[in-house]
DNA sequence: GCGATCGGTTCATTATTTGAACCGATAGTT
DNA sequence: AACTATCGGTTCAAATAATGAACCGATCGC
């Protein structure tokens, strides 16, 4: 691991939940030094990537990535394109659908609009979703490069409900039947009774960047919900991809030769 | 300059007028060699900071960087909790209100909401403001550490207009003024024809983390609008600081021993 | 076809990072 | 009041990582 590296995944400790750490506390969860800890902080806390408290010396989160991401937003605009188009399908839906992307640390809830009835799916930004065992996962499989489709076949594939897919030449089908049916659907794979259906998202490179899903109870899944809610998230995936790039990529599906 | 700092500073080359750029470009930018950027950038990329285009090969700043600053926003909410009182105090001046933070790279516009007149003073969120030469900046300065101070007083201060104050005693005195009445005036400083008041936002150790100010052109102010615009300031930073902290910090002001 | 520049790679050399041992300060316990 | 544990912070010989000149194939413009 890099030094670089290192001082990044220091800033992966700081969640909503844990949003302050001190010193010997962050040095300890890392299993770095405390010196090595410390030099990394002070290193991050001079570019205003961190902070430090000058009462407490309690470390958080600076103001520096605020403008990165305020760029970052700016030139690809995901949340500002999409997050509309994902509270439209809630509203007609009137179940959650959340939006999810693919990046370093894997596919991650970044958006969701819940539904309004009490018995709903609750999903939590910043949730990392296995790709073996969601819709969402699947859907991206389905249009992702094969190299990665065949890293995480080759994985030990956990076993979120006794409906996970973990055998891999069963994964490998349900990617084979998304990547021809233009989404995916997912049946407790990842936690008992909930149903979803997802579609995947394309760059320009006809890859997936992410995915958007709808999420309800299996209780009240028929086979009408199911068909307008694949409806729903394939349009607004299209529709999505279509507004961040002016056109809508042409889908590579993963293959298997 | 540290490697961390080294590759932090490569971020810092992402704008949104360049949110892109090509290995050699940053390289030379940057004055790195381009092996050394390139590994910069691979580590980054690896930690989801930066993401390379699969077709272009160029560089844009990564996903990872909005869950960061998700967090750091859901923690220390300061434009959240902000904004809606900085929209209120445009509305009722109708003059261009913004919101500045101090961070690694000085003082910095974070958030603007203009006039909707068409002759208005324009911020544009992101632009670096000058300590010594803005209403901001010396209102910042009123409430800072004497170091700091200190420090800003030995640099060699820049003229903007022939109204920026580029004596250190002048300085000094506008510092004392605006630590003695809570606010700052800005006149022409950094600007010609433009007029400012802030006032310094105070964090929990009594020390300014950023400002508050209204801008507008000299020509339509008057000793009635300076005083509701210095009392709209005043009250504004009082009001972020109190839903920030539960509290109202007291000032510690800059002395001069 | 040629030259310029691109992104990318290599490895001997150079520079930086590391972390064990130490420090003073603070908090909790007796 | 004394003691112990843990805090944040510092130092510098040893260890490790980073560096960048020179090279590569690919692409683009002329």
């Amino acid at each position: 691991m890099s030094t670089v590296e290192k001082a990044i995944s220091l800033l992966n400790f700081f969640t909503e939940e844990e949003p302050e750490w001190g010193l010997s506390e962050i040095a300890r969860q890392a299993q770095f030094d405390k010196a090595t800890t410390r030099r990394l902080l002070v290193a991050l806390a001079s570019c205003g990537l961190v902070e430090q408290h000058t009462v407490t010396r309690r470390y958080q989160l600076g103001a520096g990535l605020l403008r990165l991401a305020r760029v970052r937003e700016s030139h690809f605009p995901l949340l500002q394109v999409a997050v509309p188009i994902i509270r439209d399908v809630a509203t007609s839906t009137n179940e959650t659908v959340h939006l999810s992307e693919f990046g370093a640390r894997g596919l991650v809830t970044v958006h969701v609009e819940e539904s309004t009835k009490a018995n709903r799916v609750s999903v939590a930004a910043g949730q990392l979703l296995p790709l073996h065992a969601t819709a969402s996962g699947i859907a991206f499989l389905a249009c992702s490069p094969p190299e990665l489709v065949r890293s995480c076949l080759r994985k030990s594939l956990t076993a979120f409900t006794r409906h996970t897919l973990v055998q891999p030449k069963r994964l490998q089908d349900a990617i084979t039947a998304a990547a021809a049916q233009g989404y995916s659907r997912g049946e407790q794979g990842f936690e008992d009774g909930v149903f979803s259906v997802a579609a995947p998202i394309l760059g320009l490179d006809g890859f997936a960047l992410g995915s958007v899903a709808v999420a309800m109870p299996l209780s009240r899944s028929t086979k009408a919900t199911t068909d307008r809610h694949i409806q729903a998230v394939r349009n607004a995936s299209e529709k999505i991809a279509t507004r961040l790039f002016g056109e809508l990529p042409t889908p590579k599906h993963a293959s298997f030769a």
